[in-house]
DNA sequence: TTAAACTGAATGAGTATTCAGTCATTATGA
DNA sequence: TCATAATGACTGAATACTCATTCAGTTTAA
């Protein structure tokens, strides 16, 4: 996917390190001013290289935005089966993989904001990958759910809306953040989330499992 | 609130039909096109004006995004009191709180979303008057969840917190309406999210109340 | 030596804002 | 009564400026 955005350079390694660093540049701009509000000037002159280097790696201003976005959601798509790597409880994946999602929110918060603000601003085929990315990576807490249901450790709810519910709750940390903040710390927010979710989906079995594995360890 | 935008013009009953004016052609070109790309021509035209028009009700272009933005909060203050009214019951209260607040943004799904995109967009001060307007409505939905607590019916929860859930629960169906409108409708999407908040929250009491509301009426 | 990477000033398209002037309406005064 | 003036909403072309993008030329490294 990354391959979808065209480089006049042809040595991949050197493409690879000089797109981070253009990245890492706008991550950080387009987070604080916004896409339309910095200019690809602005992002050389952080970037430390000139305005016209961008151009070598790039066809326009609009796949910076989409090489950032794409990073976002390739931390998503790497930090989640990282988290799960060794588990294989039903119940310890699920609060795993929906721990894991709101701890990378958190890292990368304003990337996260930026996301929500800007996808619009592509153009409807490079946007499209975007909702792809987003998709897969719901895909991964849904399964999560989808395994503890068939364990009859959860109710049979929509496990797609439920999922989407999930990852709108670890969104918001980011979006809401201005706010939430003022209301409690990212682990009183997950704890708080984790607690109103058992309540909201375990069966008695599963209330019967979360104990166990609560003083189990 | 509105008065804090400043206009050229005296009479008041003109300004509010102007900017009503104004208002109605920049939602609908900001919410396909973005802020940005929506030039003044575009709005004036829209509108039916000249550009020079616009600038005798507002001072700048950010100023026409700010009384958008207004107009959408106006809507959710306006709503929700009024779904609220004459009912007293605290558990039929606060599902028509947060079913009128779905509605609402189902019926402003555009400028829900632009809302979201574009406030960020906004200098700090006129940010803040959005952010406050947030908050107050957020406060009726808080005060609806107090109730229900205070009545023995939902569990002691953290109120502000699971009213920033309920919110966002609405606010889902906009930013994710791409996808939901696949999954479900609209009363669906509201259905499960009632079955899923009165898991997490009711008492059994409050659960023995919901019953008694489903069936009596 | 030469091809590839890189620079940064120049180009030109796009657009927020202004302002000199038009027009309809209302006040003035003879 | 009816010219004449004053008012203030309104118009839209002109201004002034900001950038995305290009490209002629320079550096680098093999």
């Amino acid at each position: 996917m990354v391959h979808d955005v065209k480089s006049q350079v042809s040595d991949e390694a050197l493409v690879h390190r000089r797109r981070a660093q253009i990245i890492a540049a706008a991550v950080e701009l387009f987070s604080h001013q916004g896409f339309y509000r910095t200019t690809i000037q602005d992002v050389a002159k952080k970037a430390g290289v000139s305005a016209g280097l961008i151009y070598q790696y790039v066809t326009d201003k609009e796949d910076v935005l989409l090489l950032v976005l794409l990073s976002v959601l390739d931390s998503y798509k790497h930090e989640i089966p990282a988290a799960l790597e060794g588990v294989t409880d039903p119940l310890e994946r699920f609060w795993a993989a929906v721990g894991a999602y709101c701890r990378v929110v958190d890292q990368r918060r304003e990337a996260t904001v930026l996301a929500y603000r800007s996808t619009k601003s592509l153009p409807d085929d490079r946007r499209r990958l975007i909702k792809e990315s987003e998709i897969e990576t719901n895909g991964m807490i849904a399964a999560c759910l989808r395994d503890c249901v068939k364990a009859g450790l959860m109710r049979e709810v929509n496990v797609e809306l439920v999922a989407y519910q999930l990852v709108t709750f670890a969104h918001s940390w980011a979006l809401k953040h201005w706010r939430l903040k003022e209301l409690c710390d990212l682990e009183e927010y997950i704890a708080q989330g984790f607690d109103f979710f058992a309540q909201a989906l375990l069966t008695p079995k599963g209330r019967r499992h979360q104990q166990k594995l609560k003083s189990g360890g």
